[in-house]
Order: structure tokens, then C-alpha cells, then sequence
DNA sequence: CGAGAAGTTGACGAACCTCAAACGATGTGG
DNA sequence: CCACATCGTTTGAGGTTCGTCAACTTCTCG
């Protein structure tokens, strides 16, 4: 049961115990959330740097006509923009989804790490752009498929990005959206979004119930939603056989 | 006229005469392309920097069933990701759209630049930030907002980031892509492309012929889209008066 | 001048939204 | 313990947005 932060990193560069212990100092005070718990509102000054440990938390913007969008979902192991301190106010907010457990490390620590140890840089780094090629594909998500590919499509990312830091076994996982949420990061309607599920579930393909996944066969629904790994760009152990990943902590079959 | 690079990094940083002299020692070696040119395509392991210096190029993906998705547009000064060395492969192909010059900045030189000069580190990492935060408020405009008002904030979005390099003047600006291609970015068939076009058009908001887009009352335009800048995090002159900006050489209003 | 590409228009259907109502679960106060 | 409110889910009906198909026009370039 590593620490899901250091399990994601794993995939983004070969870490030594060293580079763990110094991770593991940083994520040392954790803080519990209720759901939609707010973080940090649009227009804030940036904060610190969450790391998610347990839960999700999502990145979301408001219209001028009240309208929500979520434009990502902050999964354990994920963490937020490293520079973000750059800039002098955010453009979107972030709030807890379901109950969760976070860090935040301090902006001077992060700046440590990355600037000492060039392991943890290129692993931070790798972290930001695969934040940017998800971003991309829900771009593409929302602009090229239908509704019941589309969320098809969600749940094989999350499925995968869960598997990846060892969450989430046995055909399912936890996502604690309503479905008005689920809505709100599909750009569908909540109406929309209860019909194309009970069409999912009707075609075998997944159910979602009570914050609940589960995916029978997830090479049909990710053939069924067109759905390729390769923008997330992990280490391939995620694929298959994901007994193999519970008890080898942290092996990776491929070097940088 | 200086060069579009350093123009968009005045934004995310205070450059001094040495870093300029820095960034345009690495820019010389320009590079012409034509037309529906292939710069990367998806899958190839990542080249070194591209720097667009005249024209635009399109990041994009492409679908099993062939259907082709733009998930973002490089003006002058924009550049593709810095980091992107980490990864094995692109999950994503790079392509001029109209006729356009650009400049390939080796890796090394770049390491050199960001790891010997903090201001240019600063200001490569906000723009990185920036480039996140445009894919976000395209998650938005497709997820959220009609053909309509999406392609009139992609409008404004286009004429703020020429603006801040210096470029389109009067009212209007060259956008080289066809009316298909303008789906492909907004998700939209190219028949609804031409129909919002002429909606656009009758209601005196933009008109888009012949690769220039020409905008009558940004203002309205803005209202109209529910585009606002702030997620662009641009230097504040870019607002009103651009006259001021042609004239007055990387001047900024407001200190970093 | 001819051929191909891009733009335009009409008709029709599918995908999706809105409104509205009902249902179930959960929690709260009397 | 029940009455009641609240929240999320479910279902129906009808309308809007947008896609598809197909034809036609205009533009560009050789």
C-alpha cells in the first residue's frame, strides 16, 4: 500500500528510495474533506500544492449564466500545477467531490524537490504533461463523440489512471459524482446522462449505481468507446492482469 | 516588429536585453512551410522545439473512424511543449494549416535556456500554464456553450492572443483555415459551420471570408461569446487601445 | 477553359435539451 | 415513530440544435 503519489511518479520516472523518503517527508500532514468542500475559488491567488490522496477532487469553471463545467477530475496519486504560483490568479476552482484526504506541501518544498533532484523534476514534469494530454482527449471526447461513447470513453480513462496507481480492482471503482456531475464533465444534460447510462447498462457495458463503476468487460467497452491508453503514457503494466501490480510494488517492465 | 516569441513572453515575465539576445540567438534558423504540412505526426517520438514565427499550426488527433479533431491552434510566438523529450511518443500530430514560417529550437538549447536562466524558466513554465489553461476553456466552450457563441469566443480568444504578440490590427485578423477545419476545432459538421457563420454575419457580430476574420464591436462580440480574458493571463495593455501597443515597442503597464 | 476544392442551401432525421412529474432514499423536527 | 422536506434518480412528451445527404454554386489554379 505505497503512497498513490509515489505510485503515479513510478510511471513517469524510476524513483530511489531516496527520492521516496523525500516525497514521503513532504506528504507527511494530511487533511480530511467532506464533499464539495471548496479549495480554492476562481480568481483566488494560487495556493500550495494539493496532493489527493484518497477521494476525488475536480477542477471546475461557472458561466456568467450560473452554468458549472468540471474540466478535470483530480484522482489519488494526482496532484496540482507545480508552478502555478507563477500566475496571479486562478481560472477555474477546485472542490472536493466525495469525502477525501489531501496534502498540501508548501510551494517552497515543491521548489526543493524540483530543483535539487532531477529525478523528481522529470517525474513532475512527466505528471504535467500527461495533465495536458488528458485534457486533450476529453477535448476530443466532447467534440467528436456521442454521448454514449463519450462516457464510455470516462470511464475507461479512470479505470486506467485508478489501475495505475493501484486502485480499484475486481471490474470496478468507487466515483462519487452525482449524476448531474457526471453531467457537468460530459457536457450533457442530467437527463441525457441517466438515459445514456441506463443504455450502457442495458447493452452489459457498465453500470454506474450509488458512486459505483463496474465494467464486466473492459476490452468491449473500451472497443466500444474507442478508447487507446496511449495519451496517458504509463508504464504498460497497467494493461492486463492487474493482480500482478497489487503485489509487486512499484516494478516497472520498461526503463525510461 | 519584434519577434512574436519574446512578445508572448513579455506577458509571463520581465525579460531583460540579455535574455532577448539569448532567445533570438536560438531562433535563427527559420523554416518555411506550406500549406497542410506535416510537422509530427501521432505516434512519433517528440522532435525538438517548434517556435511558430508567421502563419498557424494545429495540433490534432485523429479517431478510429478517421474523423480528425484540432485540440489546439500555435499563433506567432507559441511554442510546442518544452518537456515534451520525456515521452516515448506523441499521442498527438502537429500540421501548418495555412503557409507559415517557423523556427526548431534543438532540445539542448533549450535545457540550456531554462536551466541557466531563471527569468526564462519563468517564463517558458507560465506559458506552459497558459496553453493548459486554453485547452480548459475549450473543454468549456465545446462543453458548454452553442455553435453560436463557441465560435464567437474562439474568435475573441484568436484576436486577444494576435493582439498580444502584436499582430492583427483593425478589426480583424488572418485565421488560414477552411470552414471545415473550423469544425474540426469546434466540433461542429461543416454545413452548421457555414449556417453559424451566416448567423454571425446577419446579427453584424464577425465575419470570417476568405482566411480573415473581421470583427466589427469586440465588445459585443465578447458579451455576445461570454469571453473573458483572464484565462489567457496576459499582460493587462492588451485591452483597448491596441494602437498603443504597435507603437510602443514590449512596453508593459503593470510589473510581474 | 476545365477540374477540383471550398462554400452555400434545402430537406430530413437523429441527438440532445427542457419542462414536468413521479419515485425512492435519506435526514430532520415534532 | 411519523410527517415532511430534500436530494438524487427516473420517465414521458415535445421542442431545439445539430448532423447527414445531396445538390448546386463559387472560387482557385493549372
Amino acid at each position: 500500500m505505497t503512497n498513490p503519489m509515489i505510485r503515479k511518479l513510478e510511471h513517469g520516472a524510476r524513483l530511489t528510495a531516496e527520492d521516496h523518503a523525500t516525497l514521503l517527508s513532504g506528504l507527511k500532514a494530511t487533511r480530511r474533506l467532506p464533499p464539495h468542500a471548496t479549495l480554492i475559488r476562481e480568481g483566488d491567488p494560487p495556493d500550495g500544492l494539493f496532493v489527493v490522496l484518497k477521494g476525488v477532487v475536480c477542477r471546475h469553471k461557472v458561466l456568467r449564466d450560473g452554468e458549472r463545467h468540471i474540466v478535470a477530475l483530480l484522482l489519488p496519486g494526482d496532484f496540482c500545477d507545480v508552478h502555478a504560483g507563477l500566475l496571479k490568479s486562478m481560472d477555474h476552482g477546485l472542490s472536493s467531490l466525495g469525502p477525501c484526504v489531501l496534502t498540501t506541501v508548501p510551494r517552497n518544498v515543491v521548489s526543493d524537490w524540483i530543483s535539487r533532484n532531477a529525478t523528481l523534476r522529470q517525474a513532475m514534469n512527466w505528471a504535467a504533461l500527461v495533465d495536458e494530454a488528458i485534457l486533450r482527449e476529453w477535448l476530443v471526447n466532447l467534440g467528436a463523440r456521442r454521448a454514449p461513447q463519450r462516457m464510455a470513453h470516462l470511464f475507461c480513462e479512470l479505470r486506467a489512471r485508478l489501475y495505475a496507481v493501484g486502485e480499484g480492482r475486481d471490474g470496478g471503482f468507487p466515483l462519487p459524482l452525482t449524476q448531474e456531475e457526471l453531467g457537468q464533465t460530459l457536457g450533457l444534460s442530467v437527463v441525457h446522462v441517466n438515459r445514456t447510462l441506463s443504455q450502457l447498462r442495458q447493452e452489459g457495458l457498465a453500470t454506474f449505481r450509488s458512486g459505483v463503476v463496474r465494467i464486466p468487460d473492459i476490452d468491449r467497452l473500451a472497443d466500444f468507446a474507442g478508447f487507446s491508453p496511449a495519451y496517458l503514457h504509463l508504464a504498460p503494466f497497467w494493461q492486463k492482469d492487474q493482480a500482478a501490480v497489487a503485489s509487486s510494488d512499484g516494478v516497472r517492465m520498461a526503463a525510461s
